[in-house]
DNA sequence: CTCCGTGCAAACGATTTGCACTATG
DNA sequence: CATAGTGCAAATCGTTTGCACGGAG
């Protein structure tokens, strides 16, 4: 089964490696619909469904709301902000000391996910003063 | 201010306590039912939503739809199924060698969750056949 | 007696789905 | 030309909220 690429998959696609962060779909939806305005939110959300299920971006679902996807599958963990919510990147080399189980409790395990909590700049200095 | 403790929040926090894992607001709205069969939906995310606040009992808001909220609040990390959304503890013993940053890219970090993802042993048998 | 907490129903935000139509391979 | 993908609107799911009433302190 070919991988059939609709022009609005693909402009989805590039507009989400162009911004090189993650983006949630309505995020997505905005920008993508500057070049294809007749372009629908549940097509925005079927795509990103579909690609991340072929592995080509990354479905995110950290907590808080909305679900954010993300072109650079690889090497990098996240920051949440329980204040509000804000989801970003870090870059941080960590030594990963797990046990190399690759079975756990009767799961297979297939990847790890290492997330900090905090508090964002922006909130640091809502709550200062 | 002191714990104004109703009947209802009372019985939510004895049956998270005595099922010893993580529930669904709903799950536990079911539970609850059982032995207090007017308490509405609400109450019960009201109440929650309270007792995480208090830190009497942990939200947990990991991948898929539902938030769980677990009355053990520490020491133990969670594997998350990929295919069914189920969540489950893991006793595991993880050596974290994390760099002791408490600062990272603006944020105050506050917290580490680490989070295994996977394939449940339910799943696995589907997947087979 | 004073509020905080409740039940109910209605509102909400994010996501999904049914359908008839379009366009890719 | 078959059938996967689309746009639209309506449906769904989990969660939150407004309001009038009830019970804890």
């Amino acid at each position: 089964m070919p991988i059939r690429m609709t022009s609005q998959r693909q402009i989805i696609l590039e507009e989400l490696q162009k911004s090189k962060q993650h983006l949630t779909a309505d995020e997505l939806y905005v920008i993508v619909r500057e070049k294809m305005p007749r372009i629908s939110l549940a097509t925005v959300y079927r795509n990103l469904e579909f690609l991340s299920k072929i592995g080509m971006i990354g479905k995110l679902e950290v907590g808080g709301r909305q679900k954010c996807f993300d072109s650079d599958v690889l090497g990098h963990h996240h920051v949440f902000c329980v204040q509000c919510h804000r989801v970003d990147n870090v870059h941080l080399d960590v030594k990963e000391n797990y046990p190399s189980h690759d079975m756990v409790d009767g799961y297979i395990i297939i990847g790890r996910k290492l997330e900090f909590v905090g508090l964002c700049p922006r909130c640091q200095k809502k709550t200062k003063r």
